[in-house]
Parts: structure tokens; C-alpha cells; sequence
DNA sequence: TACGAGTGGTTGCGTTTGCAACGAATAACA
DNA sequence: TGTTATTCGTTGCAAACGCAACCACTCGTA
């Protein structure tokens, strides 16, 4: 188990981290004032909701692998800048459904741009066709993942 | 600017960055007691010191993409568990090498299994070629963006 | 040598974070 | 129906984080 000739620049470990914390740097410094106020897991939060309004909270907590008091008090931020809003769900009155504000989808359209713009530049010169199937390993592992959270004990969403 | 059919799951920023946190949120459940008390950023500056020992510390606030502030207490801390050591260079006493003790070389050890069998379980099934074009793409993305940052204006690395 | 600009690291401060303990609502089962 | 176990969300707390101000050191220019 020793002399393991490990390097992490083949290991996807490290490779994801480090790419996304570097795109989502390089995106917050080119979006400047659209995201005053805005912080890692509230773009979490909204990231998703712009797939899919309406989501349940738990469902976040799952998705953007934060602790669910982190989660419950960004929304309860994100709520105090108008940006969404929380129901109780009547059919499961322990669930609260999130919705956007007409403000929260406007962010979308601000920072949209600005990502597109990032990762355009970044994958300057890489062929198209390996950038797809990049795309597509990863989409597989992140559907497995999730899939796996789901069925799993919940905390433990420290993410190292 | 309107009407985008903007879709995450194609973003190769959402990608990385879910991808990211789900594998070392999975990873961390596996290793268990191996990395009780090493959080996010110990392990992000560990990791970089098991490529390469001795580093200046300002390598490491760019490469794990954090504050300086926070790298400069993480390091506080890892050398008070003496996992790592600090010294400053004598060819520029403005720099701080950090070296690897031992025991930061055998965690090392202690948690690759646990990294390789995660993704192992993740890649299941999914084609090794696509797999390894998947790498290429991303070891060139990190490349240009770590270039890509040494020549930028510090601050800023808040990751959204 | 002297001086101003720039770089690397530390520290104070307010906010965010993960964890654990808790409460409310539902589900499972006698 | 009543009792117990689960699930989802909230909250107290200590630790970590980003930011900005600061200090120590080096470098460029004269």
C-alpha cells in the first residue's frame, strides 16, 4: 500500500474541485456588483432553482451538498433580499417548497454572461468534441452521486 | 439576452463544482476517522503538498484557490497537529516554505484507498477512453486558469 | 545609500459554516 | 387509535472563512 505513484492532476478529485472553484473565482470577479451579496451556497441555491422552481428544501440540502442549517439560512437570507420564497408544502407539512421571485429569475439573465464568458475563454483552442464528452462523463457521475446521497444517511455533507 | 435555455447539467462550471463536492463529501464518509479534524482547506493544501513538498505559501493560497488569510490558518493549524512545518526562505525572508512531516506523508497513505475507491464506484461503467479525454479536458482547464490567476490581482478568491 | 512601490504573511472583525440538539409533522405498525 | 420511529426544518455554538488593514521584507530608481 505504499509508493503509490498518485498525482492528482489524473485524479478527478482533485480535478473537479479545483476546476470549479477556479471558474466560480473567475466568474464572481467578472460578475462584480450582480453578486453583491451573494455567496457560495446562495449561487448554490439559485443554480438550481433555475432548473427547477419550486424545489423542496431538503432537496437542496442533497443537491448542493452543504449542511441543512447552511441551506436554511441562506434561503432565510435569500429571502430577506426578495429573491425567493418559502411555502409550506400542504401535502407534507414538515417540507417548505422554495420559490423564485420575479428578482430571482432577473439574476439569472445578470449572470449568465458573465459564466458563459468564463468558461468560453477557458476552453479556447480545446476541441469540441472533447469538451462533449467531458460534459457528458461528468453529468453520469454527478446523476450517480445525487442518486447515491438520496439513499443515504443524511449530515455528513462536508465535502472535505 | 432573454429566453436563454440555459441548462446547468450542460455548465461545465456546475459540473465541476457538484462533481467536486459530492466526491469529497463521499470521500470523507469512507476515510471516517482519517481525516477528523482536517477540513476542506487542510486537505486542498495537502493534497498540493503530496505533488509537491515544500511550496511557498502564496503557492498554496492560489492553488487551493482560498484567502490568504484562511491558508495562513490553516497552516497554523496542521503544524500544531504537526502534519506540515513552516519555514521561511532565507533567499527571500518574505516567503514561508511549508514542508510535510511524516505524518502529513502518511496520510497520504491513509486516505488514497479511500479517494480511489470512491471514484472507482463513480466511473463504473462509463468507457476508460471517455474517461481519460474527460481528464485531458479538465488538467487543461486547471492549467490556464491557475496560469491565469498568478497574473491576476490578488484578493478575490472568493469562489461564489 | 535612501526612498517609494510592490509582494508575502499575519491579524481583527463580521459573516458563514458544520455539527448536534431540538421541535413539529408524518409514517409505520400494533 | 395510540405509540414509536423517521423525516424535515430551526437554532445555539464553536470553528472556519473572506475581507481589509497592517507589518516585514525586497526591489527598482536615483
Amino acid at each position: 500500500m505504499s509508493q503509490h505513484p498518485y498525482n492528482p492532476l489524473d485524479s478527478l478529485v482533485f480535478l473537479t474541485n479545483r476546476v470549479g472553484r477556479l471558474l466560480s473565482s473567475d466568474i464572481r470577479k467578472r460578475a462584480g456588483d450582480d453578486v453583491e451579496g451573494l455567496y457560495s451556497t446562495h449561487m448554490g441555491v439559485l443554480v438550481d432553482l433555475w432548473m427547477q422552481d419550486g424545489l423542496r428544501q431538503h432537496d437542496l440540502v442533497i443537491s448542493v451538498v452543504k449542511d441543512k442549517g447552511t441551506i436554511a439560512r441562506a434561503l432565510e437570507n435569500l429571502e430577506k433580499q426578495d429573491i425567493v420564497y418559502r411555502v409550506t408544502d400542504a401535502a407534507d407539512r414538515r417540507n417548505k417548497r422554495i420559490y423564485l421571485t420575479p428578482k430571482g429569475r432577473k439574476l439569472k439573465e445578470d449572470m449568465l454572461p458573465h459564466a458563459l464568458a468564463s468558461v468560453e475563454e477557458v476552453l479556447e483552442g480545446i476541441p469540441a468534441e472533447e469538451v462533449a464528452i467531458c460534459k457528458k462523463v461528468l453529468r453520469r457521475m454527478y446523476k450517480r452521486l445525487v442518486q447515491k446521497m438520496m439513499h443515504t444517511t443524511p449530515a455528513d455533507t462536508t465535502s472535505l
